[in-house]
DNA sequence: GATGGTACTGCAATCGTTTTCATAACTTAT
DNA sequence: ATAAGTTATGAAAACGATTGCAGTACCATC
């Protein structure tokens, strides 16, 4: 491969020259230019970027936490992410950390060692206090899920309004024995979800078995396994609220095997507004998460930050919810 | 951030033994390694990987090209192929093309910068014979997708069988009147299904309408569509081959509201066996692809050639498929 | 006691850029 | 005619690691 050296010697300049072509200073003389320019073709040139990141510090590239790119919204998320960062020359590092602590340190580690520029966190799994001492090598922002205290622009949902509007929605549709299927984690993401279900059930004057609240409900199978476990139990919900349309969509087609129809003898809300949400039977009555917009937005902010070399600091870009009303609800 | 020469004056000792602990040379005697690891703690060193990229021409990080990571087929192959290249501490760079010829050259470029070490084609855009020029600045595999001339490993289905089988399959069932739904391109991969396809029909003696021959379909909204079309034609087919499960399923959903029933007005043959597979109903017979198999089995053959430096060669390495019955076909 | 091998360590060159500083030519203002 | 810009270029010092070569010390062998 040749070097700037190489293009020096053929265009009879110094490698400095060279350089400033590379990176269109200004003063160079256009004769020059065209010179510089006529070599560089003629030996192929392309300069290398590990020399270039040695030189600059910087990698041009930002690293994504998430749990699984295989999960729908997180494929999304990343897709729209991974648009704006590439119409910005940015490159996206995608850092699938599996729920593990240890994974998720691993990555953040590649902001030490200079191989990536900035972090952002769509999931997380270590606390914060652990987190926070990496703050000194590069940005770090929050997008869907996050820490509450972290002095950093925080893009999300008001989860706890989004899971409120649904449960009001079962509720007026009459459901009155709701059950709630939680996340994974203690995060702040669950939390908030769960107390806007909560806000709204204690607002109806409704009870809630302990028996029907459920947790780490993720997947298709977490949905058929719930509904496995409500189909024994002598004492039914008539709703339940789901934490993804994949869970719903879980729940629904049990249902089927175990003769329970829905919506009539059970009602489910989902979340997301994934594709699937509209192709079972019946379609999944849902709350529409713009998770593309919240992609853009979270890159958007990352950019800003690195190009304009912006101070970190706490603060919530929220963007709205809303209801999507289909066959799974009365 | 403190760097090796640091390390070095807190040890007492030259940067030459520092890095030979780093790099577990032999030859430092346990003594020195001890006060350097301690030097190190210290310091909280990390080396510079941009440094070590430029000395070593070596990046640990392997490019993968697909056309979208959204598509549930590419987001699980990458999962896999993720876990396999972080085991062997290979990052692994997501590079979507977007059906775009020039983001691909874009990508391949990155072989040039010396950004990453390998390309492995999940999806291919531009012909062989421009690609080919890149296989001098570092090894390149297929997967999925394919240049049937490419003289490297493709690790891939055999598709025509697959097809074949499917076709086959709806030709026990009695249909009679096959329609066919393609890929995007003239890749190798939607030839040789659609040959397999021909091939099936041919042997039954069955007629094909050109009418009932769809290109350019890949997703929910694209099956949509298409059933929009076959419903408004005189001469309706009996069954339709799909390229994958998200037609199918968007065929599926838009025959109920033309009052088309799957599978005894329409056959319905899904591809690939994605989880929506189940979950609509009539749930889709399909041909079960063996993704995660594929990702591991490309990312195997990356590593192995760059680890041990062996030289590329023609391969065809074809992992099998099967068909899964539900009920969208008669 | 000369020779050769092994274990350990450091010097300095190298990887391929970018950028500061110095220098020089040419304008323009005084 | 001199001072003070402006434009254009090159020499050389970074950036932070790795590694070939050389040197020293120690031990074993003939």
């Amino acid at each position: 491969m040749p070097t700037i050296e190489d293009v020096a010697k053929l265009a009879g300049l110094s490698p400095a020259t060279i350089s400033r072509v590379i990176n269109n200073h200004p003063y160079v003389s256009q004769e020059k230019k065209d010179i510089v320019a006529k070599a560089m073709k003629e030996l192929g040139y392309v300069p290398n970027s590990n020399a270039q990141r040695l030189r600059r510090q910087k990698t041009e590239t930002i690293a994504v936490l998430i749990q699984r790119i295989a999960n729908p919204f997180f494929s999304q998320l990343v897709e729209s992410m991974d648009i704006i960062a590439d119409r910005n020359n940015y490159k996206l590092l995608i850092c699938q950390t599996n729920n593990d602590k240890e994974k998720e340190l691993k990555y953040l580690n590649l902001l030490k060692t200079k191989q990536i520029d900035a972090v952002i966190f769509a999931s997380i799994e270590n606390e914060w206090s652990i987190v926070e001492g990496f703050l000194k090598y590069g940005p770090i922002i929050f997008c869907n899920d996050f820490a509450e205290t972290a002095p950093v622009p925080i893009v999300c949902l008001d989860q706890y309004k989004g899971s409120y509007i649904g449960t009001k929605h079962l509720i007026d549709r009459g459901y009155k024995r709701l059950s709630y299927c939680g996340g994974s984690k203690a995060t702040c993401l669950s939390r908030d979800r769960r107390a806007g279900f909560m806000a709204a059930v204690k607002e109806a004057g409704l009870n809630v078995s302990d028996q029907w609240l459920f947790k780490d409900a993720l997947t298709i199978d977490d949905g058929k396994q719930i509904l496995r476990e409500i189909a024994s139990m002598d004492n039914r919900p008539d709703a339940i609220f789901t934490g993804s349309d994949e869970v719903a969509a879980g729940l629904i087609t049990e249902a089927k095997r175990h003769g329970i129809t829905v919506p009539n003898d059970l009602g489910v809300l989902g979340f997301d507004d994934q594709p699937i949400a509209e192709l079972v039977e019946p379609g999944i009555t849902t709350i529409h998460q713009p998770v593309r917009k919240i992609g853009i937005k979270a890159m958007d902010v990352m950019i800003d930050i690195l190009v304009s070399k912006k101070k970190l600091e706490h603060q919530f870009i929220q963007l709205p919810f809303h209801l999507v009303v289909r066959e799974s609800t009365r």
